[in-house]
DNA sequence: CTGAAAGCGCTTACAG
DNA sequence: CTGAAAGCGCTTACAG
């Protein structure tokens, strides 16, 4: 019996059960590769000794860590909460470990996805970050690890890495379509950060259809926003002092919808009877607005589960020839008070 | 010239610049102990090669990690996503990785606390999760460990674990104080989860304050909770049964608040003008409600910084004879729209 | 200031 | 089915 804070090693597990260290790894990684008998002693003199392999040695030896990295771009926005939490269940079921980074913290070191592997730092990267500086990706590809990479719910031009993330073009077809079917004629649109990805989608996509179903869309009426509740605010200051206002408005996320939605509140404007919203990713409390708020949802955990699937699927294979794999997750338009009952017919 | 995904070993760059790998390595990671020359040799052939240290292997030599782990009741909960940056920010700074794991996803295996040390996983704990076993908590000191783990948020009683929290009696005394001064007569409280060690010290002290201060706080105003938006909905179907209904109600949380807020707004009753309400953690939705949330703000972000630099001095000098630490950090009334404008004197 | 050598704790061909 | 031995890539006493 060695003392409590003396960790037991590989050898201490041997000397107990007889057999030397290699039967000692076999019966616990392998067990079908030892006797029965073997094994036994084996098991027995785990549970005596306490032992628990040592991550480092195993790491060293197998040349794999057993964890995979998140990029994300700011943690303490909740948007991105539960898709590590996806991450993480698939993550965690089979055996790894999840490590986190902010892609924008200042005082972080700036990360190159490469390095990422020669450091031996994950076996595996999922970036939730539409701005990873192009370079850092290239060098992913110059280092043969592209197997090794996937984006979740954002996607970079050019770079041929896998995608997994929503349908942001159906999801601002129907906001379109849910708009017209409630008799709007006129609608606007608050867009996400000038040079995400996901803006110009979500904003053609939905300015293409508006105008397809006969609703107009002035350009005035496409207003700037990065995502957040300020911006939303200040959208909605912007609406009140046009003469002629849209009546619909979709917002590329629901933070800005509910910025947007004070803003008018608090300006005596009524929700949906003069302006109606639609939002965008069907976060817990939009539900629980006074009016609750229409949106689209994006099902962030479930992105984060298949981009985590996708992932190992590859560190285990990272020879198979892996299409270019882009996976889109449907989304649904999920109908409150902030658009009203459809008109009877 | 190495090819490109043949990484560079300690060995190649020794060889490069006509040195033994002791003093690559010394170069490097203490560089006033080597030579000028030696120094500038070794950097070139570094550059030359690519070099990054291995982790495994400096891992293992060295029996640190260079990582902590943040243990979270649930990694989908935006509340902590603050806390976990704040984490984020000293840690990265000071070289250490962080992993997450969520301690309430089921497909986890459970976390033994101590089994973080043993297996090497990493080198320090913080733990976020009030509900964690006992045991699991105890053999932290059985192995000698208890200087490696910290928590945050919450803390354990009979445990003596260091703990980084908000001033939670301070919280519920000011919301008593703020309900007293806009002229409130009977107030009510609405609770954190049963068994949470936070929910006695706000229900308690938000009670005992209130009654000091001369309002009344009948047992049925006592509202249970679990600080989600549906128990606070359903809070609001409670009191509005009520014959006699408290003017003025804390909940222990904002997502409660919110979740209540809805329900009386959906009912028609007038936000602060018959009921008033305070909140607990000021989330960035609150200022954008309304009414906009009067609530008690805890400074997540620092909580997290402050307990990642409480680890890491510990984990830096784990011998030294640390002071049972408790540390708490102040909270602060943020006046908003739901309270109303305190009454002129 | 420098290098040869040991060793961290595992896993896995290899030989039997 | 089993064991002796090599080796993953570092760091650090030790000796000079």
């Amino acid at each position: 019996m060695k003392s409590p804070n003396q960790r037991a090693r590989i050898l201490d597990v041997a000397r107990a059960a007889g057999v030397s260290t290699a039967s000692v790894s076999r019966a616990l990684s392998n067990p079908s590769q030892v006797s029965d008998e073997t094994r036994e002693a084996v098991l027995q003199a785990v549970e005596q000794t306490g032992y628990r392999a040592n991550r480092a040695a195993r790491n060293l030896r197998t040349q794999k860590t057993g964890a995979i990295l998140a990029l994300i771009p700011n943690l303490s926005n909740p948007f991105f909460s539960q898709v590590i939490s996806g991450i993480e269940q698939v993550a965690s079921q089979a055996g790894y470990s999840i490590l986190v980074a902010d892609t924008e913290n200042q005082s972080t070191p700036k990360i190159h996805v490469a390095d990422v592997f020669t450091d031996g730092i994950a076996d595996g990267v999922i970036i939730l970050d539409g701005f990873m500086e192009p370079e850092s990706i290239e060098s992913v590809r110059a280092t043969g690890s592209e197997n090794l990479v996937v984006y979740a719910c954002e996607w970079a031009e050019s770079v041929g890495l896998p995608s997994i993330r929503s349908d942001n073009a159906e999801g601002a077809r129907l906001a379109a379509r849910h708009l017209a079917e409630c008799g709007h004629k006129r609608v606007g649109h608050i867009c996400g950060p000038k040079d995400n990805i996901l803006t110009p989608t979500r904003r053609d996509e939905f300015v293409k259809e508006a105008r397809a179903l006969g609703m107009e869309v002035r350009d005035e009426w496409i207003l700037p926003g990065d995502f957040r509740l300020a911006s939303g605010a200040a959208a909605a200051e912007t609406i009140l002092a046009m003469d002629q206002r849209p009546t619909g408005i979709f917002s590329a996320s629901d933070m800005m919808a509910l910025g947007f939605m004070k803003g008018l509140l608090a300006a005596g404007i009524k929700i949906p009877e003069e302006i109606a919203l639609i939002g965008f990713d069907d976060v817990a409390i939009a539900a629980y607005m006074h009016p609750s708020l229409t949106t689209i949802r994006q099902n962030r955990v479930e992105i984060g589960r298949i981009a985590a699937k996708a992932l190992l699927e590859r560190i285990q294979n990272p020879n198979k020839d892996w299409e270019h794999f882009q996976h889109i997750v449907p989304v649904e338009l999920v109908g409150r008070e902030s658009t009203g009952p459809l008109p009877q017919k």
